[in-house]
DNA sequence: TATATTTGCTTTCAAAAAGTAAGTAGTTAC
DNA sequence: GTAACTACTTACTTTTTGAAAGCAAATATA
């Protein structure tokens, strides 16, 4: 379980992974993904983004046209976390039935 | 991916995942469990120790033995992170070699 | 035309969390 | 008697988070 740090180095903090799940499901511009994770602000949201954007999990796209957008997706490499995601997803499933019963 | 929120909630933080995999490599005492994370100091472990018990992952039983003896042990709970764990712990290795490079 | 609203953030200030270092009570080893 | 170990706690500093407001440019509404 040596390299769990090195994973979590990366990947931890309480939403980092919350926002590749929202880009995963499409949103891809700021507005849309803070509306998309509830009570994400949108400085923790700026920053966030910064930080995956230099983890290279994610690519910010300025589109230079009128009105400017700034667009978000996730990296090829962010695939590579979809098991991590899934077991997390189901373990989420087994703890609320643990605590909220059945 | 509705349900990764609910996991997070949980065993997110920088150090809790580093804990309960300690205990599962049969770490029990305070000190133990100190030593084998690297960085950690007492004051966190403590409060993540008490954090935990009170999700139910670990548990604490002090012998009334002289010395008095405190040990922390996991609950059977605890073995439905495995998967998670084992796909982080996969991730890290992956992710290290791609830091790295091989 | 004037006002309001949207977008993608940044700024300011307050509160919470984390880190550092030292301390403590009891026990035991030298 | 001095030092060391165990399982923490306390006091203080630094860092991170959060809440709220602000802002420039553009668009929509009245």
């Amino acid at each position: 379980m040596l390299y769990v740090r090195d994973s979590l180095d990366v990947i931890n903090g309480k939403w980092k992974m919350m926002i590749l799940i929202s880009l995963m499901n499409g949103n891809r511009r700021f507005t849309e993904i803070e509306r998309s994770i509830p009570k994400i602000t949108s400085k923790v949201l700026a920053k966030e983004l910064k930080d995956l954007e230099e983890n290279q999990l994610i690519t910010r796209t300025v589109h230079d046209s009128y009105p400017v957008l700034v667009e978000y997706s996730t990296t090829a490499y962010v695939k590579t976390l979809d098991k991590v995601l899934r077991e997390l997803h189901n373990w989420g499933i087994n703890h609320r039935k643990k605590i909220f019963g059945k």
